[in-house]
Parts: C-alpha cells; structure tokens; sequence
DNA sequence: TTGTTTTTTGCATATTTATACATTTGTTTT
DNA sequence: AAAACAAATGTATAAATATGCAAAAAACAA
C-alpha cells in the first residue's frame, strides 16, 4: 500500500533530519520519490502521534512522540517456519494460535517490527492476544501483519 | 512582573487540565484574572518549550516538553526500577509495557493495591492488559497508577 | 527625576496545520 | 464481474498558531 511506506517514511525522515513544519517534510518526500498533499500528512502526523516541539533557538522540530521502533534489529525471521496455526478475531482484538511454545517469540518478533497499528500484545504458551490501536480496523491489523511476516495468511489457509 | 506570573499559570494549567487550543488556554487564563492576547500566548508557549500532541482520541493536548523530552540533563531517580517501559491506552482498555519477564510481578504488585478502579489484569511477559471496572475513565486509571507506583508517568515519559 | 535602552505586548496579518466534502482507490461479497 | 463497502486522498477552506512592527511598559543610567 501506497500509505504504508508514506508512513514509515516520514518516521524516518522526521528521526534523522531536523523537520520543523509540513512543507518541508513533503519536500523530503518528494525528494525521495513519495508525493501526496500537506492534508494528508497532516493526517499521517496525526496517526503516528508526532508532536512539534519549539526549540530555543526559535525554530520547531517534529518528533515521534513514541520511542524509536526499529524493524531493523529483529534477528529473527520467523516467518520461515509455519508457526502460526490461526487467527481469529474477537471483540476487536485479535487472537493468534502459534504451534505450542512459540507464542512468546512470535509476538516478541510482532512488536519489534514497532507498528503503530499495534497497541501490544500478551502472549502465553500458544496464543497472542493483539490489541489494536483505537480508530484502527482489523482488517489494517491484517495488512499490517502481512507486513511484518510475509505469507503469513497464505501460511494459515493453506494448512 | 506581569509575564512571570502568566508563564507559572501557564504551566500550572497545563498540567492539571487538557488544553488543546491555544484560545481555550486563553479563556483559562482569563477566569483566573490573568488575560492577554493569543500572540502573546504563542510566545510564552515557545518560551516554555510546550508542545502540542496529537492522542488517538481525535484531539490535541499541550504537554510541558520537560515531561515529554528525554534525556541527559534530567535527574534520574534512584529509587524507582525502570520495569515499566510504556502505556498505551486502547479500546478502553490498558497496555502496560514492562521490561522482559517482569509483567507477571509488576501486575501483582498492582493487583496487590487492591484498587477498586481496577477489575483486574493479565499478564504475559512483558505486557500486561488492564481491565478498568466501568464507568472508570483511563485518567482516573492513571491517577491511580500513580497512587500505587509513584512517578510512574515521569519515569515513561523521560525515557 | 529625565533620557536611553531593553523587554513585553497588542494588532494585524502571514504562516502553518486541520478538516469537511467529494472523489478515487482498494477490498470484500455475491 | 459487478455491486457494496471501506479506506485513502486531494481540493478548498477553516482553524490554529506564529510573527513583523509599532506602541507601551519596565529596567537602567546619569
């Protein structure tokens, strides 16, 4: 999705450069090949939960107001191996089955991709209880995990 | 001096209420006899370092950025265990992040307070999802958190 | 005091950010 | 495939915030 990489691409931009309004981050999008309006990143700021914060040498610089997320540094891919058994969803969370033992790991793995889709996660022996962000669908939960483990649908409905 | 005493009521609302326009501050100010002009407003904000924050709820909130900044020059408390990394609020419900391995006792511990707010919790590993009984709001839940573990706010928000 | 300099403020307005609405795009269902 | 639904986006504009400039207030010096 168009969205997604938008996203993760201001996430970026306003971590390592010195972002202080609007414009200036949709020039850096554009720079890197990423175009869409000022409304719409409006909205993004919004989702991701920037904050603009004035500095004392009277300028303003955007930061994520959550703590670095890195997909990065996952040593893990746990994708490679059919773990997970099933998904099911329920009063807007959603419920994963992992083969017995894995569930801890799997949504370790799960959190460290750092989606702000994703609120956090419990795990016990063989299930992950997910909980969504307010205002975000299950089927975004979905994109979003397709996201983090490649397949992992086609995994489910193919057993 | 005029400005002082604006800059602590400043501050001092801030804290204490959710303000998430500059006018509405305005209007605060004003019912406690201290009134100016948004301009001025503008600049005693930048002065103070406030920023405004989006939440998930649709709305904004001016934060003291000594409360949102991290970092070096702010003192570290010696006597509170950084085992709680975050709070996230979702569905009503609390997410509480703790370092690995320690939700189980972080939640007894909350369990233990016996809080009449709290219907209860469950723990994974790191993560532990708190149930508020209805018709508590998540600020009272917060309030409460803070009765319970003292500077567990400072303690998330100066990581 | 009086004149001089610095700080603070309001006004008017520019700049920046948010949003209602319509449209497009994508997804699911039949 | 088409219909039905949901999500994402752009346009235009509203709302909110920042700022240049002149006036007023405060601080300072002689």
């Amino acid at each position: 999705m168009q969205k997604t990489k938008r996203l993760l691409a201001i996430e970026k931009i306003i971590e390592e450069a010195h972002i202080s309004t609007q414009d200036e981050l949709l020039k850096r999008l554009k720079g890197k090949g990423i175009s869409c309006t000022q409304a719409t990143l409006s909205r993004n700021l919004r989702q991701l939960g920037v904050a603009r914060i004035p500095n004392s040498t009277g300028g303003y610089k955007y930061f994520l107001s959550e703590n670095i997320r890195s997909t990065a540094n996952s040593p893990v891919k746990l994708n490679i191996v059919p773990v997970i058994q099933d998904i099911v969803e329920a009063k807007g969370l959603m419920v994963i089955k992992t083969i017995p033992g894995n569930a801890s790991n799997t949504a370790f793995f799960i959190d460290g991709a750092g989606r702000y889709e994703i609120a956090g996660t419990i795990a016990g022996d063989d299930t992950i209880l997910l909980i969504p962000r307010d205002g975000i669908t299950l089927q975004q939960v979905h994109t979003c995990l397709e996201i983090i483990l490649p397949g992992i649908h086609d995994q489910i409905k193919k057993k």
